[in-house]
DNA sequence: CAGAATCCGGTCCGATACTG
DNA sequence: CAGTATCGGACCGGATTCTG
C-alpha cells in the first residue's frame, strides 16, 4: 500500500484517492438504493425500476452500467424475446453492505440533530434578512 | 424512531431519508477533505484553503457554510482588522470521523479491485467498438 | 422487456473581480 | 484576511420518443 493510497486526506484534491472514488460511486442519486434492493437477491430491470420508484429507465441503466463496470454488480442477459436481464450483487458489491450499514447507523443516530441545526440556522438567517 | 426513518431503502427515493441526507452531505467535492483537515484542530480560512489545495474561496466558503448550517463545524470570527475566522469541528462533526474511517477502510482494501474491473470493462467495450 | 437517442433544465464548481 | 458578486462551463438527472 502506497503512502498515497493510505492518505485519508493526503494533501490536495485527488480524484484517484480511494475514499474519493468510493464517495463518487456512492454519492449519486440511485446507487445506494439499488445496492440495497439487490441485497435481497437478483432482480430484473423492470422490477428494479418499479421497486426503486421514480427513476427513469435511462438513469437506472446508467446506474447499473456503472455498477457493472466497477465489478459491484453482475448483469446476466437471457437470450429470449422479450428480453430478460437480471442484475445481482457480486461478492465485491456485497462487501459494500457493511460500510453502508455503518453510514446508516450514524445517520439514524445523528441526522435529527443535523436537521435541527439546519432549521435553526435558516431561522436565524431569516431573521437577519427581516431587519 | 419511525419505520420510515429506520428504512435503509424503504421504497422509492426519499430526500428526507437519513442515509440520503448523509450521502448528500458527504458526497460533494470538498466536505470530507475539510473534515479530515479540521480533525487536527481548528484552522483559519486561508490556512484551510491552502491546505486543501485547489479549492476556490467561493466554494470553500459554501462548503464551510453548509457544514456550519448542519452543526458539524463551528465558525468563530474574531473582531480584528484584518479579520480572523477560525473553523473547528463540533462534537457532532467529530462523531462523523468514525463512519468516514470505515469508508476509508473499505476503500483501501477494495478500490484496487474496482479500478481493475473498470479498466477491464473499458477495454472490453473498446474492443467491441473496434470491430 | 430492456434498453438507446435526444433534448433540456438545474446544480456544482472554477475563475475573476471586488470589498470591509 | 475573509469573504461576496457575477459569469460561464460541465455534468447530472428527468421526460420523451423510438427499437430489437
Amino acid at each position: 500500500m502506497t503512502t498515497e493510497a493510505a492518505g485519508w486526506v493526503g494533501n490536495g484534491y485527488d480524484p484517484q484517492c480511494p475514499t474519493r472514488v468510493l464517495l463518487d460511486r456512492v454519492g449519486d442519486k440511485w446507487t445506494v438504493l439499488v445496492i440495497g434492493l439487490l441485497s435481497d437477491g437478483p432482480m430484473r430491470f423492470t422490477t428494479l425500476r418499479d421497486s426503486v420508484g421514480g427513476v427513469s429507465g435511462k438513469v437506472l441503466t446508467a446506474t447499473l452500467r456503472a455498477l457493472e463496470r466497477d465489478g459491484l454488480v453482475n448483469r446476466t442477459a437471457y437470450p429470449q424475446i422479450p428480453p430478460r436481464v437480471e442484475y445481482a450483487l457480486t461478492d465485491l458489491g456485497r462487501s459494500l453492505q457493511e460500510p453502508l450499514a455503518v453510514l446508516r447507523g450514524w445517520s439514524e443516530q445523528h441526522i435529527a440533530q443535523v436537521v435541527a441545526h439546519r432549521a435553526e440556522f435558516d431561522r436565524a438567517a431569516g431573521i437577519r434578512l427581516q431587519f
